[in-house]
DNA sequence: CTGAAAGCGCTAACAT
DNA sequence: ATGTTAGCGCTTTCAG
């Protein structure tokens, strides 16, 4: 390989002249720079990225610290780390991938102190988050896909979630619904205080609240299977739901599966919404109605707010709340009450609607 | 942050002793040893990545080239890089992750000649990948997941794509399965020469030969439309498919409904198999029956053969053919020939099969 | 507008 | 068993 002192030789002059001519960083006469860019061509030189980041004290590297947990099912999870690969690399950092869990303080430490990366992003945040403590104990740039309790002071862009799951109940309610379920993650993840879990619950449970619905939140493992018991528990009794939220992905295929074993037709006797990356949404059948989660733009933007903070001088945090657009497709619809038919057989749906809208007090 | 120097002075010692302490590369006293440790702990010393790297010129950084195409759909892709990025961590290695085209021979070359890592990873290798003939011409270290047509002296691990597809072809004909189809990827990725592609494809063909059935290979895109219209195609006529295999998993989910519309049981009129990570096999109902893709294996296998190549002398390369499993679930089973039905009646389940099975032969 | 030279923090001869 | 020291290839003062 080339250095810089063999172009400096080439060009006649000296390797300060041929970095600076590199950076940018002072006025070279055009000749000279010509020169250089000339010898750089014939030897095809490539600046050696150690050597610049060890003298420059910049390594111009990123990390994704990914933990290995609550990865959405689909085309989401590599799309978070493919966006913000490429938004690395079209600003000029290359991206290193770290994926140990959340409550691996020793490798975080290791990874911002061994000077191989300028800053880090974070995912899978909680809101009480041992790593931020850390990075911020350190002093080491770094930004958030997700947020904490306490946001002070850092940068992060998340979805909101307290939105979306409130649009998602006066969604249903405007429907006509009245007995709404969020199927959540597991309790474990839950209890942990991660973000989205949390969130997503609280703005649930406020909003059945204020519009008076029936209804709670629901643990569920991120299996078919836990989805498909759950879903066969809130689609029982004379008063089953009639409207499900999920951003558990997972159990989706096991709810769908539990209303068509009870003869259930989505979205007819049962509406189900997903907050999803529309990808997830188009391999259900009914198409999955979505809280569309932006997440390529997510993956961009944690890197854009984690590299001004690098670049820039220290300016004031950016914390972005990304709104998620409801895009109805077949899963859901207007609540329209008929007896549960056994599968294969349409005969109880003609007088169904008049008992229970009678029961329920005749709304539509 | 502390350095080598720090450490060193603290702990009454010359530089290179902890360096040597560190490295473990040539005999220290226990004596010695102790106090360089305690130094070393006291200043919460960290060795800086770049500075070692540049002076030992070995960055201890493999970077995984996975060029935005052809991901399958699900849990897979993600997979992929995290257990590389596993199996790298665990060997002391850091991952970069580059997402640049399969035909951007610019960036590759940047990334084998800037120094930052000390070997490759290729994905979505095609039978005749210009990336190869690149790397080799720079004698740049590198190993694939997949491999191409001619592979002399390249380190690889792929899935048997041949071998799962003739089984796959085997095993419906051991159902009884007569007409066949085999749902591939779009024209232009065949005709690209990606290996999975090509070679599922020309292992079909030739199982359908030897085996005298009918049948044959179509493109389709990777969604779920695509793979609706090409499943109408199949299971119209007199004679349709009664056996499918894909690779193509976005294309599922439209195959499905495509059967469903036509009135169509899976596995009872159709048998769908796929060659798919466990994972995604289960979020379809019925659950897919697959030939199971070893994912984090062939991720970890294809780091492991790369620094192995990084580390020891230069032996022989290690080229692996990973069997895929068939795992039966419930989109297969024995040929039952029946009329299609239309939705919710059964009717005329019970007199088809006679009809049928004279006409195919009767098997049985 | 250009050079000279002092490091960046570490490894690995070369010494002893 | 340990110390000395010359780099690794680049950036960045300091000087002109």
């Amino acid at each position: 390989m080339a250095t810089m002192l063999d172009v400096a030789r080439r060009a006649g002059v000296s390797v300060s002249t041929v970095s600076y001519a590199l950076s940018g960083t002072r006025p070279i006469s055009d000749e000279t720079r010509q020169r250089i860019r000339t010898a750089m061509e014939e030897l095809g030189y490539q600046p050696h990225a150690l050597a610049r980041g060890l003298a420059s004290k910049r390594s111009k590297i990123i990390a994704l610290v990914y933990p290995p947990v609550n990865r959405t099912m689909a085309a989401g999870e590599l799309t978070f780390v493919t966006s913000v690969a490429d938004a690395a690399r079209s600003v000029g950092y290359s991206l290193v991938l770290s994926t140990f869990a959340s409550d691996n303080l020793l490798e975080l430490r290791q990874l911002a102190q061994q000077g191989l990366v300028d800053g880090v992003i974070l995912m899978e945040v909680h809101l009480e988050d041992p790593r931020v403590a850390l990075l911020q104990e350190l002093a080491f740039p770094f930004s958030m896909i997700g947020h904490c309790r306490d946001n002070d002071g850092i940068s992060f862009v998340d979805v909101d979630f307290h939105q979306a799951a409130r649009d998602a109940v006066e969604y249903l309610a405007g429907l006509g619904h009245q007995r709404l379920g969020l199927v959540n993650f597991g309790p474990e993840v839950v209890a942990a205080g991660y973000g989205p879990a949390v969130r997503t619950q609280d703005a649930f449970e406020e909003a059945l609240r204020r519009h008076q619905l029936q209804g709670a939140a629901h643990a569920c493992e991120p299996t078919p299977r836990a989805g498909y018991e759950l879903a066969v528990k809130l689609l029982a009794g004379k008063r089953p739901c009639t409207g499900l939220l999920t951003f558990n992905e997972r159990s989706v295929p096991g709810i769908m599966q539990a209303a068509q074993d009870r003869g259930l037709h989505i979205p007819d006797d049962l509406s189900l919404i997903a907050i999803s990356s529309p990808a997830v949404a188009l391999i259900f059948t009914p198409a999955l109605t979505t809280y569309d989660l932006p997440i390529a733009e997510m993956g961009r933007i944690g890197t854009e707010i984690l590299v001004r903070q690098l670049e820039g001088a220290n300016q004031e945090p950016t914390q972005l709340l990304l709104p998620c657009r409801l895009v109805v497709r077949e899963s859901s619809g207007p609540y329209r009450p008929r007896m549960p038919a056994p599968k294969e057989t349409g005969a109880a749906r003609e007088q169904s609607p008049v008992a229970h809208s009678a029961a329920e007090g005749g709304r539509r």
